[in-house]
DNA sequence: TAGGCCATCTGGTCCT
DNA sequence: AGGACCAGATGGCCTA
């Protein structure tokens, strides 16, 4: 859900902010909302830079590179404009890839299941990427469960679901997809798998410390923090939903 | 207040 | 050469 969206994808993010950054650097700092006390200690940050690479200071002790004469030469002929207005375009494309890659992370979050819920706070990066990776382990042994039974059904003949490399795409072992569901369906199987794959000291933080909801979105009835309690009961549920009717879609897709 | 999460800056490295 | 990608550092905000 993006309602909380304006705390991440705008924040501080706005196209002009390297204008903002020299105004704030080069007037009095004195902007006073939240964001501007980070302004000022970047801004500090940048002039900062600026003696450092035009002075002799740029000691990029990177001897890897055999040609360091000629790299630094080209920073010396510079202006300290020159090189602030580089920088200055530098940080605006990492700003904007970061804003990018926090969209596309939206985006994730849209699509998965109990993301959406009302009293749910808009997960964590870790979070969503952990459950992003279980959700999609889950539907893999789903399908795998649902071709199998199609199998039996037909005696065998269970080419009419042959979907291409599904089941075995993220290159994992069986493992993951063969019984992990059918204990938790995303979370659950996050833990176990973490096990196997050794991210177990990754993924436990990230799952524990799926933050409750946000005050605006608290619910009177909503449990204190959605801490693999009753909460995932639900989310299982929900999730077994999705589950029906994705495998319903994919009957009428067969068999139509 | 500590810890989690995040945005941003920055310099290094790789790629085109 | 310039852009993309990455990881470390820094500091702000929020919650328990």
């Amino acid at each position: 859900m993006n309602s909380d969206s304006s705390s991440v994808s705008s924040r501080a993010s706005s196209p002009d902010m390297d204008e903002m950054y020299l105004r704030d650097h080069h007037h009095h700092h004195h902007h006073h909302h939240h964001q501007d006390s980070r302004l000022n200690s970047v801004s500090s940050t940048q002039n900062d830079l600026v003696q450092k690479m035009s002075g002799e200071g740029l000691s990029r002790n990177g001897s890897k590179a055999g040609g360091e004469g000629s790299k630094y030469k080209i920073k010396k002929q510079l202006s300290e404009q020159d090189l602030q207005q580089l920088r200055l375009k530098i940080n605006g494309r990492e700003r904007k890839r970061m804003h990018d890659l926090n969209l596309a992370m939206d985006g994730l979050r849209e699509v998965m299941p109990y993301a959406h819920g009302p009293s749910v706070r808009k997960l964590s990066k870790i979070a969503t990427l952990l459950l992003a990776r279980n959700y999609i382990l889950m539907l893999t042994s789903s399908l795998e469960e649902m071709k199998r039974l199609v199998g039996e059904i037909y005696g065998g003949h269970h080419s009419a679901f042959h979907c291409g490399t599904v089941g075995h795409s993220a290159g994992h072992p069986p493992h993951a997809a063969g019984t992990v569901h059918q204990v938790h369906p995303i979370l659950g199987s996050a833990l176990s798998s973490a096990n196997t794959s050794s991210s177990l000291s990754a993924s436990l933080p990230a799952i524990g410390t799926i933050r409750p909801p946000h005050s605006l979105l608290k619910t009177p009835s909503t449990p204190p923090a959605l801490q693999l309690g009753s909460g995932f009961h639900d989310l299982y549920n929900y999730i077994g939903s999705l589950v029906v009717h994705f495998f319903f879609g994919m009957f009428c897709w067969a068999f139509a």
